[in-house]
DNA sequence: AACTATTAATAATG
DNA sequence: TCATTATTAATAGTT
């Protein structure tokens, strides 16, 4: 499979050998992968180059294929040490991976995959339990996004408060302006000549701040614009955020 | 590289997963053997299937392998000690109860319970790998009925056709009676004196019989009784295949 | 288990 | 070591 075919045997040039040793290496150990997770085979893979390097690749972790390996082939590790402890943990190991499977089959099966071997009962039990759980993340769901729009009309309601009350102080101040207006209108009057070049900095201001409160004061309709999207939304099945 | 193009992750179809595993299996010894040759390398390849059968490669020995594999991994680790076995087991047992850990968080949450916590994406996410489980439950139930019905119906159409043939034979069987019995009475009629005390036992039999292939023929409708709920199961949305 | 249409790996080359 | 390409090898789906 390349630009021609090669004979399976020792390549002699050794620049090329280590090339193909490169490419080949990241070839098999990406086999090595596809298979342990394409058939759930567990997989180990050590390779020494010729300079003595390694490159290895395990499904789970080399130490378990190996151990796994020995215990198969029951060569090395008849004449252990104290052995009950360990086999202790080679027993809970065992047990859990036991559990590992079920859980996993389980698992597969409320994904939705896996379902051949399953007879008519044990489906229409599993498609109970997805309407069940169904429901249940409906409602956690709703329940978030109804305390979310819950929280964003009161604060809603806040801001607009806090409008009402800031309108409230603008009108106010409104009118203590156009007294002192008044006043100085009075005072200009009766002292024209004084203050002729001074066009009175504090009413100019006072203007001002009143105009930029006008423009919050749009802002009571905001609560409607919070809550008109909500109730559209659960109407509509449709999640916000 | 085959008819089509797979996504590398665990094969849902055991069958189909045996065959690939077997398949794969070989091309990746095939290919850890050339490596080896080709490059010089020292090689250890260790496949355990999902059903626990070993396949192995090993360019010299596999204990030279795991040997020169450990004496490697002590020197950069200082960590497998002959008596630390136990230690290994210990860590192995951890790292399975903490996979398992997360498991069965993922189940109770496809279960619907323990969703607290959860944030609306999330909830989002769930509720549709639930739809997706729900469908694909629902399509392999619905597949196995009209599997069922199916065979009913084959089943039902061979009875019906059974009961025709036999409904046929019956007809040529009653004629021959009618034939044997007009042949009777015109002996007896000729020959009254000597067939008087005996009443034909073989007319009496042939009679027997005819009555209790009428009362099978009653059959043929239950091909009707088969057929029936599977077209209304169409008319109700329920998918035939 | 064999076949084959396709994809993937890789030998040669730059 | 990297990228490209022509070619072979592996294999997914099918029978």
């Amino acid at each position: 499979m390349g630009r021609g075919k090669i004979a399976i045997r020792r390549i002699d040039n050794s620049t090329s050998r280590q090339v193909t040793f490169s490419k080949r290496r990241n070839g098999l150990l990406k086999k090595a992968r596809e298979l342990s997770i394409l058939c759930d085979a567990e997989v180990g893979l050590m390779v020494f180059s010729s300079t003595g390097k390694l490159y290895d690749y395990a499904s789970t972790s080399m130490k378990a294929v190996i151990e796994r390996y020995n215990k198969l082939k029951e060569e090395t590790h008849h004449l252990m040490n104290p052995a009950s402890e360990e086999k202790f943990w080679q027993t809970e190991a065992a047990s859990l991976r036991q559990q590992l499977q079920y859980l996993q089959e389980c698992h597969r099966q409320l994904m939705g995959e896996e379902l051949t071997g399953l007879g008519i009962k044990e489906l229409q039990n599993l498609e109970n339990q997805l309407e069940m759980s169904l429901k249940g993340v409906r409602m956690k769901k709703d329940q978030i996004l109804t305390n979310e729009i819950k929280e964003l009309r009161q604060k809603g309601n806040i801001i607009h408060q806090e409008n009402v009350e800031l309108y409230q102080k603008m009108e106010q101040i409104q009118k203590e302006n156009a007294e002192l207006q008044k006043k100085v209108y009075e005072a200009r009057s009766t002292n024209e000549e004084n203050v002729a070049s001074n066009p009175s900095y504090n009413v100019r201001n006072g203007y001002d701040s009143l105009a930029s409160i006008s423009l919050q004061l749009s802002q009571p309709q905001s609560q409607y614009k919070y809550s008109e999207p909500s109730t559209k939304a659960m109407k509509l099945g449709l999640q916000l955020h």
